[in-house]
DNA sequence: ATCATTTTAGGACGTTTGTCCTAAAATGTA
DNA sequence: TACATTTTAGGACAAACGTCCTAAAATGAT
């Protein structure tokens, strides 16, 4: 399962780096978020820091890597867990109630990270987009299960549009209430692609 | 109409600055801009720059009242344009087709400088959120103008929504066919909200 | 206990940043 | 033409950044 901290098993200088810089890059933005405070945040010097990432990209890539696979571990779950296509694609749209309190304040972190690496034509937009193209195959194949099997990419798309217009607007506004709104919006469209084979 | 440079009329040196700012602050977001780029961009001196424009938080300030201008008259103009209310909705959601070549390299101007300013935490984010409440409210007016009295800002945030991911996707998979097919997508959307009163 | 390796701390370096100053050039006015 | 004001250029400045180096401390193996 997920590689938690046990608490019994004390987490290694470098993972407690990479847990840093990933809330960091998802609380500040990367290019906001300096080596010091990564540093700062952890305990470490400055050069300890180095010591485990050589440049501001490496430690980039780490982080995204990080979120691949923490990210997959979470959909194979969900695949295993769930027991109909649907209940699957509605762990999906849970995501935004979980995490709403997170989302409210900072967005979504997989749009907001692909939207800051665009703007600054970083390299690793491709790894990024990586993130996307997880959630888009995971919901597509849910789709096909369901029965839409040529329009299920469509649809896995269009899913993914709607959750990051809906954490878009609920950090623009700081509305958890609309969150709620629009989710339940989701569902409603989800039972209606149910019921129409 | 839109105040454009008319050729005749050379455009001031600060007309100039802002124009380049926005351009900038949009392609590569407002902390990547260095006062360096924009003064090169206009082809003057940082020293030049420095006298019209004192601080970056200036600068941003200016560029967001900048933009809320040219989108207030623009929604005016929709409005005394678009015979019904559901041409003037339409004529916001093709915003997304007239400008499809853009949002697909660097996504929605106002998502995209909202989120941003929200990591930063700078103090220009209510001015920023300004351009979305500018739009929030006129499709709200159409939507009530349409016969949704009730549901008319509920409606009027889902459509917000809707382009707002449809921006972020297009970017993150660089992909224009996607925008128009959910811009189809969005009109069918309307004809079933005019259908159903 | 001794030694080799890993890990850590702290500071140095060159660059870039936003900001500010001063003097020259351009412009308008009498 | 002579003068006052606006506009421009270019450099100075401290602070922050990513990067790199060196030496001490911690750790593990023999």
């Amino acid at each position: 399962m997920i590689p938690k901290h046990d608490s019994a098993i004390p987490m290694s200088t470098r993972e407690r780096i990479i847990e840093a810089a990933d809330q960091l890059f998802y609380e500040q933005g990367f290019e906001h978020t300096s080596f010091a405070q990564i540093a700062q945040a952890v305990g470490i010097s400055r050069g300890n820091f180095y010591y485990h990432f050589r440049t501001k990209d490496d430690i980039l890539d780490t982080v995204i890597n990080h979120r691949l696979q923490r990210t997959n571990v979470m959909l194979e779950h969900w695949e295993v867990e769930g027991e109909t296509p649907s209940d699957r694609i509605r762990s999906f749209i849970n995501i935004l109630i979980m995490n709403r309190a997170k989302i409210k304040r900072f967005g979504c972190p997989v749009g907001t990270l692909c939207s800051e690496l665009i703007k600054l034509d970083h390299p690793a937009q491709g790894d990024a987009k990586e993130l996307f193209i997880l959630f888009r195959t995971w919901l597509s194949r849910q789709f096909v299960q369901l029965g839409h099997a040529e329009k299920a990419d469509e649809l896995a798309m269009h899913l993914l549009a709607q959750s990051q217009g809906i954490a878009t607007l609920a950090s623009a506004f700081q509305d958890e209430a609309f969150i709620n709104r629009e989710v339940d919006r989701l569902h409603d469209w989800l039972t209606s692609c149910t019921a129409t084979p």
